[in-house]
DNA sequence: CGGGAACTTGATCTCGGTCAATATTGGTGG
DNA sequence: CCACCAATATTGACCGAGATCAAGTTCCCG
């Protein structure tokens, strides 16, 4: 759909100019190291630096709509994007938390967005143009790599929210949340949640007063306490966890078929050549 | 994660017996020109088939297993898969339907299967070493691109997913899975649903009964009607699309944030380089 | 045909949504 | 620095969509 691999011998422009050590924005890029530009040589950041540049946003602002024609991908250096998806009747679910080193605006639905992008903090980003993003995927196998890298990743965690609001009851999914916005940061002491509850409801499916709520059960069964509605601390991991995601996985070996079913090792049969 | 691109120059041992023009299995398959078989040439296609071979699946059999160390990808040749992730107790959340022409097992997470995979029908599949497959992603570009497309579009699909089963009312979703369903044969006539009512109601988040309630619901609308529990027919699809989805995207053009927001043109800064 | 799986429908209960009233927080200007 | 006000969060009361429990019915498949 949104990837054209172009085969082509290349000889962009911008690519000579920028071959020799020279310095880059890069240098001192919080996300170089991260991503889609982890493999990537000076030579290589040089070309994909030559396609954009770097942008900022309020909090609050929309960095792109989802429908919309596609101009640019932004690769997140500060702040954090939210990525969502709207009814007509004002119904949202937000589909991503995306921070520091995440790739946005990417993938493209027939050249255009598939989701909103909204800064929820003030958000510096470095943009890429979309089409030479796409054609420099086509000449960098290692590039290439490392975007289906990505989008795998992230499609691993869209599934796992699926799973989250399709099977949680509602504070199992705050839980939950509390303990992904935990492993985000990767830092001990107090988590800073960065979401309003609103916002924290539209990610989980719930309303804000579910969200409260279910916060505050939490506080009650000593898992948390809060510094303040955005600042909590996790008292009780292990509590918390078995809480949150009754162990997803591990199962017990049968049941992938809820009634009638041979597991049985599958088996294994040529098929006419 | 999951790929590990390989720069290396190789000579795999399988490689030269079938560069020549000879018959590949492929010649015959019904997938050949689907996913990431596409954009292959015949060499191509038969370095990829050097890596592993066909295999078939009864009904109700398990082809791997989430967290169970991986060793091959599957792409499906004919019949239907469906993933899912389990939690300890046994609810289950199905998270992809996949067809002829979808590759699945993959992506992984930390060499393991992030999902389960489980034949609803008769499965014949196409099986690819795992890190074979990997390693020849980091030697040929366009199939490393049709892979980041694939995922990608598996990415878009698990998102909207997650929009239905956050946001919609039990038979707004059941609405948006037949016409998915439809979709998904690309062809007049009846549809075959293929999901019992327990596996759909896993698929949406909703019990077997909801689902089954949510079904005469819309037949009394007079949008759908039955031939059969597994066969049905819309009757008016301006109608189903008008319950499944209100529309989403084409946002108002406000309310990306739900309360005070000034939307404005995002405004462009230039960073201290 | 016979039996079991799959499906439908009904009665009741409960979790989370809705409506509404405070409480708290944080940012702004006096 | 403090007072004020709007934005955000908490809590309560009530209601309803969907889950749960429980019969029946239909449809396959041997």
């Amino acid at each position: 759909m949104n990837v054209q691999p172009v085969r082509s011998n290349y000889t962009g422009p911008t690519l000579s100019a920028l071959t020799q050590r020279e310095s880059l924005p890069c240098d001192h890029c919080a996300s170089r190291s991260l991503g889609v530009c982890a493999p990537l040589d000076h030579k290589g950041l040089a070309s994909l630096v030559a396609m954009g540049g770097q942008r900022r946003w309020d909090k609050g602002q929309v960095l792109y709509i989802g429908g919309e024609p596609a101009q640019a991908f932004y690769k997140i250096t500060k702040g954090i994007v939210v990525e969502s998806m709207m009814l007509a009747d004002g119904r949202r679910q937000i589909v991503a938390i995306l921070t520091v080193g995440d790739l946005c605006g990417y993938p493209l639905r027939q050249g255009r967005y598939a989701f909103t992008g909204l800064a929820i903090t003030p958000v510096e980003a470095c943009a890429f143009g979309a089409e030479k993003f796409s054609a420099y995927m086509g000449r960098n196998v290692q590039f290439a790599c490392a975007v289906a890298d990505h989008v795998s990743e992230r499609l691993t965690q869209a599934t796992i929210g699926r799973t989250v609001v399709g099977q949680l009851r509602s504070f199992e999914r705050v839980a939950h949340f509390i303990l992904e916005m935990e492993e985000r940061v990767r830092s001990s002491g107090p988590v800073e949640l960065h979401l309003t509850r609103e916002e924290t409801a539209d990610y989980l499916g719930l309303t804000l007063e579910t969200v409260s709520r279910s916060f505050s059960k939490l506080k009650h069964m000593r898992l948390i306490s809060f510094a303040s509605a955005q600042l909590v601390t996790v008292l009780d991991r292990k509590g918390l966890r078995e809480v949150a995601w009754e162990g997803l996985a591990k199962p017990a070996t049968d049941k992938y078929r809820r009634s009638s079913m041979q597991p049985g090792a599958p088996q294994v049969a040529a098929l006419p050549a």
